[in-house]
DNA sequence: CCGCATCCATGTTGATACTG
DNA sequence: CAGTATCAACATGGATGCGG
């Protein structure tokens, strides 16, 4: 309850809120999960697996995950142009848990309909 | 890749996306781990344990927490006033995926130093 | 002590058109 | 095919003051 947030230690050092700042967004949850069933995605490929992503946010997700090396980019140089997505070892390391959430979700999810 | 968000049926059904926008959001996954440390926390005492929240969002999230039925909120009708957080079953059953996350977080945390 | 209300700043996502 | 660029909409977060 500050002002200056830069400073604040607890952030800088907290791994729970380091985590969720590198899989946070829209859509970085799905395209790893989506990458991890399929080992190896192209851009169109993942473009319509999440059909509610525009090629701004594909592009704009993908290269945030490639920075924080969460994902591998590899590009052919063919005509026409050819961009394979796959997890490295570090976003590897992350799928334990979101099957984990995935399941939970699952299990929400079917509570809800039961509702219904 | 297409106009119609609300109708899109991958959305609606895919439990990670389902998951992610519940644990999502700037502060929850560390009121989530936080309540989880400590079993019960008072208003007061999750602000101070996030030094960078405003009380605003501190309220909102805990509202958030509450309505998707993650957190208890428990008042005593007394004078100061007290409210005690906890968090529900429902809550409890993510707390794996955060320890994991969590452990992962450290993980990346060392990498990062060894390099400076 | 535990909030809520208001107004404002910033950040994130979307729509659309276009390119090598 | 795999992106860029631009502009606009919307969501999120912050500062401050007030109230039971």
């Amino acid at each position: 309850m500050q002002k200056k947030r830069k400073e604040c230690p607890e952030v800088a050092t907290c791994s729970v809120d380091y985590a969720f700042r590198r899989i946070g967004g829209k859509y970085k949850g799905r395209i790893l999960w989506y990458l991890h069933e399929h080992s190896i995605l192209r851009y169109g490929e993942l473009g319509r697996t999440l059909p509610d992503i525009t090629t701004k946010m594909l592009t704009q997700t993908l290269r945030e995950l490639e920075i924080d090396n969460l994902i591998n980019r590899k590009v052919y140089h063919e005509v026409p142009p050819k961009v394979e997505y796959s997890l490295t070892e570090v976003g590897e390391e992350l799928i334990p848990f979101i099957t984990h959430l995935k399941e939970w979700g699952d299990k929400q999810l079917e509570r809800e309909q039961m509702k219904n």
